[in-house]
DNA sequence: CTAAACCCTCACGCCACGTGAGGGTCAAGC
DNA sequence: GCTTGACCCTCACGTGGCGTGAGGGTTTAG
């Protein structure tokens, strides 16, 4: 059993020595002994406890819950699944804020705003917008429809076209639909469905039998929406 | 015109009264007059920059950024096509990550491990089903491949199997680790492996990783080549 | 006149380190 | 023995977007 330096341990495992020190700071990998010179001689234990902490980390957990794992024995699998349900409603929302900046993207491009002057008024409208979105998530379709205007309106649908673009592109890629990027696009769907919706079951319904019913809906082939939310659909459970 | 304190103007965006002073501490949102006692004094004007704040900050924007924006006119549309981009990135991270974490999950499950002593196991045995390369390593590898050519990767291989015969002659000799023979073999170890990792520590690492915890990697018995590193190695110090 | 509600300015805490500053240690070569 | 350079050490501040007090002044209703 032979010691090794920092700066060693540094090169083999890819971490800076300063990740190491802090480690140490912190009480998560203390090197079992000391130089008398005071320097951090990490043993083959530590090496091992090292790939530990790193492998969970990889996964996303804390510092201190990798040190409860480890040292109290606390649960992996109970931090694990906390962990995944955090990603799960990272990734929910994120896929939404992507839908909204595509969209203001789009509005942007719509207004053609070059001059500055011009900027800072579609910023002011852009927060008009905003606010209705969240205030009319409360409110009903009815509502929502008339109050939504027209700016607000073709962002939702630049939204959507976009979304589909991308879904179309993967269906007819082949990509598996249990695949990461494509369930991405299902929780994106679903989002922008709630954005539209406001969470209403009842409201959610409805606009499903209007899918159903229709040829064309505000413009979309209803077929083919029908189509993609099944491709999105199929690796649901 | 009237002014409104922070308190109401908190009320009003529901943001905190701590927010504001920290947007007027950093500069973003500075309310443009004082009381005699000192209090804060929101105008009309500062109240609709505050809302140009807010629906610029819910799209992710940083408010460093927004600052920029704001005040130095820089082109929203670049800054939220950076964001975009970025997002896109995040959301394939978190998606590969939460596959990850599912994966890890079943993996609990079967194995079943509630004793914390096979939990230890079950850790390390974790590292195992982490891919050893991320995919921008696979990448710069694939690269590097690419530069070697055909013939640079036989002649490494080479120069690897020549290696490993010397040191194997040397340590079933039992020539001290510390002799100067010895000590340019580790050295010509050390300069084959930085040949391949280009010099990447996290590259090392992972294969590092691949040595430990397979039995044969490419043709070569990982156990002896584990054996005739820890020799060379034992002098190190 | 007092109590409650409101406001102010420091200033530390979070998380996982990066980035110096300022200084000791160690092996190699002169 | 002395220098050089590559190591190592311990502070200690910075990151972002605030939360959370501490300690104190101001305004307003009763």
């Amino acid at each position: 059993m032979q010691y090794r330096t920092i700066g060693e341990v540094s090169r083999d495992s890819g971490l800076t020595v300063r990740t190491l020190r802090h480690y140490d700071e912190i009480g998560l990998l203390t090197p079992s002994a000391r130089s008398d010179a005071g320097y951090r001689l990490y043993s083959d234990d530590d090496i091992a406890r090292l790939q530990q902490v790193r492998s969970l980390q990889s996964m996303g957990l804390s510092l201190a819950a990798i040190g409860s794992v480890l040292d109290r024995g606390l649960a992996v699998r109970d931090s694990l699944e906390q962990l995944l349900s955090a990603t799960d409603e990272q990734i929910r929302r994120q896929s939404a804020l992507r839908s909204r900046i595509a969209g203001v993207i789009a509005l942007l491009d719509q207004h053609d705003a070059a001059t500055s002057g011009a900027m800072l008024q579609l910023i002011e409208e852009l927060a008009k917008v905003e606010k209705h979105y969240t205030k009319e998530q409360l409110d009903t379709l009815a509502e929502r429809a008339a109050d939504l205007g027209d700016a607000g309106m073709r962002a939702a649908e630049t939204q959507w076209t976009d979304l589909i673009d991308r879904v179309r592109t993967a269906r007819e890629s082949g990509i598996d639909p249990a695949s990461p990027q494509v369930r991405a696009m299902a929780t994106e769907w679903q989002s922008l469905i709630d954005a539209f919706t406001g969470g209403d079951p009842g409201i959610r319904a409805s606009l499903g039998q209007v899918w159903q019913q229709n040829d064309d809906v505000a413009g979309f082939n209803a077929a083919e929406i029908r189509d993609l939310a099944g491709y999105l659909h199929s690796a649901d459970s």
